[in-house]
DNA sequence: CAACGACGTGGGAGCGCTCCCATCCGGGGC
DNA sequence: GCCCCGGATGGGAGCGCTCCCACGTCGTTG
């Protein structure tokens, strides 16, 4: 406000104004406690007058970290899933974030071209780790951060054995949930409309539904497995098809609110009605379900609270690039049935 | 791949390499025009041969610019909004800053504190410049901003005579487009539902509501005119409202498309049928516009032009800091109708 | 009563880059 | 043949911080 005169104070002003040196303030600005108690106010008297804030890159350089993180997304999914879905990711890591007064750098990777880029800044030192989202089963670029040294946390896996540290939801539990709850509304002929196989979140949405047949004593049929690929279109031949092979389908969990939209539409025209002829169950509890006709039971992940966890673990890990071969972290976070009037 | 000795290279260790002073290297890495082809040349594949990437905080303590920029979104306007909206100017700022090679830091704002905290990040000389979202009529924190001696570009303005940089949309024409769609389809009793009244863009939709109203020949009525607050329940009330007051309204112009969708289900209870007793517009052309029954017509903003404009603006302003009282810049981009059953 | 830690402190030595000045070289003009 | 000029180059001087070692200054201990 004040003391200003030309550009921003520096640390040696400040240990000037205080009448220390340098190391002192430095001590005092980073709370190590090898300070007396009576020099810790006068310094931090000049530092409050002077309004001297630490320049970030001196800091970054002299020190080597830099307290920033990136958030990886890859503009390809983000289009795909439910839209909200990254919104609500980047709000649990920021929270987070900001308690441990680290920045957010967030990436959109749009091509091969920008995933390089990105190595590039990696290489550069501007981040102290990485968080990753929305991973497709072959993504090498978990693999290739490592190798530079530094941590990742991923959201989702590409993998049952996922070799890197990451906080995922029980995608198999929403599967099983979805179909108990079906089977408990009496429905005997369940079908299901899968997301892209290549993906693990897809294989093990799929894999709880056919656990869920499973534990209701229901045969598994074929027939009634259609592949989707997250987008509302993808949800609408995914229905057609299992319309003209099982006619007589009574439900549908299909693996993502969105492809459930799709799948609610095709069934509208073809004069199904919802939920008396079908029962329908997506996944996700994006707002969308919330203003479907009528509107859609839905799995809701805890997706904020996703973004919180890895950001957690990414501090944890920084804080432990001394330790050895740390075993890989992981995390599963439990998912929720939410009962709307669609079954 | 192979040349990594111990950490990363530096510009000493590639001048040594290629043969050559660091002054050179640097020249080149900065594609400075005053060094010979040959030496270009040979420092180039000194580069390659290391992998050599400079260190940014090197660069930013020595060039004090830092090449990154923030973009701020105030937590509680990111709930308010309809959700995809800060996702698609995410997209745009993302996508321009990629091409100048500038990094994206992104600050949700979510207390008096937290804004508090990022006014220190800026201080730390973090970043070039930066792009506000969403700013409330009385934000101080753009003049805050200047006043720091960095470059702001807002998305939306304060006010009709807003001094610092933005980019809006054409909140009024949106409004005119609306209203001249109803008036063609034979209403002629349209009500507003809209957003809260400190907000310009609010101010502005209002605005071009009453403007359609005027063109069309029609009278103003205060009756039609309710105030929401962007969200579906605030849709919800001022729904309620109108139909209390004016139950003879034959069609409603929603200032977002959250608030048409709590409108469509207060008419629904109500028993009214839409399109037919009484038609719908709203704004934001978001998915749950397509998804809501019947299909919403929407007047679309172009989002994520709006941020590639804002991050174009701003880059632009960066390089100019040496430009005396440079004349405000303003970009208003065009909105437009996208017609649906809903009226 | 001398020797010895422990604590608090000051300040040198970088971190890896950009900026800029000094230097070198060759060619053209007289 | 000498001088001058401009383009190409080398490298010193920081940028503002952290790290760490060395230096008092005490209160303890044998």
């Amino acid at each position: 406000m004040s003391g200003r005169q030309s550009g921003r104070p520096t640390l040696e002003q400040v240990a000037a104004r205080a009448g220390v040196g340098r190391g002192t303030v430095s001590r005092v600005i980073n709370g190590s406690p090898r300070v007396s108690e009576q020099t810790r106010t006068a310094v931090a008297r000049a530092v409050a007058e002077l309004g001297y804030v630490p320049n970030q890159a001196a800091r970054a350089l002299a020190g080597s970290r830099t307290d920033a993180i990136a958030l990886v997304i890859p503009e390809v999914e983000a289009r795909l899933f439910a839209e909200p879905y990254f919104l609500d990711l980047i709000r649990g890591v920021s929270a987070e974030l900001a308690e441990a007064d680290k920045q957010l750098l967030l990436t959109l990777v749009r091509s091969e071209q920008e995933r390089q880029r990105f190595e590039q800044y990696l290489a550069a030192q501007r981040v102290d780790g990485v968080l990753l989202a929305s991973v497709h089963g072959d993504d090498p670029l978990p693999d290739r951060i490592r190798e530079l040294g530094l941590p990742v946390v991923m959201n989702g896996r590409r993998s049952e054995a996922e070799p890197v540290p990451y906080v995922d939801s029980d995608n198999i539990g929403a599967g099983r949930a979805a179909v108990a709850h079906l089977v408990g509304r009496g429905r005997g002929r369940i079908a299901t409309v899968t997301g892209p196989l290549d993906m693990y979140v897809a294989r093990a949405r799929l894999g709880g539904y056919r656990a869920g047949l499973a534990e209701a004593g229901l045969a598994p049929d074929e027939a009634l497995v259609s592949t989707g690929d997250f987008t509302e279109e993808g949800g609408r031949r995914a229905m057609r098809l299992l319309l003209d092979r099982r006619p007589d389908l009574d439900a549908v969990f299909a693996a993502s609110d969105v492809m459930a939209a799709g799948a609610r539409s095709v069934l509208r025209e073809a004069g199904r009605r919802v939920p008396e002829d079908v029962a329908l169950v997506g996944v996700d509890d994006s707002p969308v379900a919330r203003l479907m006709d009528p509107p859609l039971t839905s799995v809701r992940q805890p997706i904020e609270e996703m973004g919180r966890t890895m950001a957690r673990m990414l501090i944890q890990e920084i804080h432990e690039i001394i330790a050895g071969p740390d075993e890989p972290r992981r995390h599963v976070l439990p998912t929720e049935l939410v009962v709307r009037r669609s079954c």
